[in-house]
DNA sequence: GCGCAAGCTAGAATAATATTCTAGAACTTA
DNA sequence: TAAGTTCTAGAATATTATTCTAGCTTGCGC
């Protein structure tokens, strides 16, 4: 990637996260970033389409690391609490960036350019599918709607890291990596 | 609450979750809900204002339902159960509203207008408090920190909901009201 | 019922901001 | 190296939020 480009999603997001997206100025983007009006134009096309690619690009990076984790695991339990481990690594490590996902997400679900990032998760999704449909069937968890599955293991530690990324709890979402870990296993085990 | 407000607020949502805050203009309202541009700054100031009082109205009419069944359940099986029954149930039966709700909950946040929300929400999560407490101390649930709780009641069926309220499951949410009710209860008995 | 104050309403005027346009600079590659 | 393509700058334009002002309505003391 055109490093004026990575410099116009590197101010955009000090922008988003400082102001809001709503009150950030393609006039501020430039004033951060030093890439001219003209060129932020040339590239995303309008503000939404920085959104965008700010947004696919976090999802991105962290599929991938669930994924990796997942491919070292070698039985469900620790499948199932690599992915816990690595949501809330994550978002431990990246949490500018977290919260541009968490705030902005259905503005880029509800935008034109959602496409690729369904075209994404569903691959994604698939991928998880497969690596744990055999535990499914061989009943070393629960047998339950598919789609449940992603709720029971990610919620919990999902609505903390919304609260402690808002800066609203006393504790520290890395300290609470192995409660979360721990319920979501025992969420699932049969 | 005078009518004309009213009509603004019933035309924002309709107008917000048609086509998004950011795109629907003040203009839209006015058209939508018959009341003039100059009204609608006279009452809600500007356009944040009326996603505030949006947000704000949801979240207080989902608590003081939440209020009202913890008030009549008699032991903490049933307090953690109604809390989850009552939050499905107020996102299946205010679909649109909710969709609001979490898709501006940020916005709302990360606005000044946001100590109103602020004060509410730690009242309820006083008296929440207070109803728990006697079942912690005397070990009917688990020993947790507090703010923990909310996370392992309502995390997963949060998770659900919006991908139910967004169009992207094949259940309907209530349908697995009861599979996430005993799910809490399962997370926090001892 | 009358008059006045307060709150409300309409739509025009203004200001702020996103987006487009144009001309040219800088690469790419055959 | 020259044609073609991509990129850049900043001015011009279009869109949209917000403010302003003058008039309308409602409630209330007399």
């Amino acid at each position: 990637m055109k490093q004026s480009k990575r410099d116009i999603l590197a101010g955009a997001l000090q922008c988003f996260m400082a102001n809001g997206v709503e009150s950030t100025k393609i006039a501020d983007i430039r004033d951060v970033s030093g890439v001219s009006v003209g060129s932020i134009y040339h590239h995303f096309g309008n503000k939404e389409g920085i959104v965008v690619a700010l947004f696919l690009a976090g999802m991105q990076d962290h599929a991938s690391m669930q994924e990796a984790a997942l491919a070292s695991a070698t039985n469900v339990e620790e499948g199932v609490k690599s992915i816990v481990r690595c949501y809330i690594d994550w978002i431990a490590q990246n949490p500018d960036w977290a919260r541009f996902v968490f705030r902005y997400r259905s503005l880029v679900e509800n935008s034109e350019l959602a496409e690729q990032n369904e075209a994404h998760k569903r691959q994604h999704f698939q991928r998880l599918k497969l690596w744990f449909q055999p535990y499914i069937d061989n009943g070393s968890i629960k047998k339950l709607p598919f789609e449940v599955y992603h709720s029971l293991i990610i919620g919990p530690s999902q609505d903390f890291a919304l609260r402690w990324l808002a800066g609203k709890t006393r504790g520290h979402l890395p300290d609470y990596r192995e409660l979360y870990t721990e319920a979501a296993w025992q969420a699932l085990k049969t």
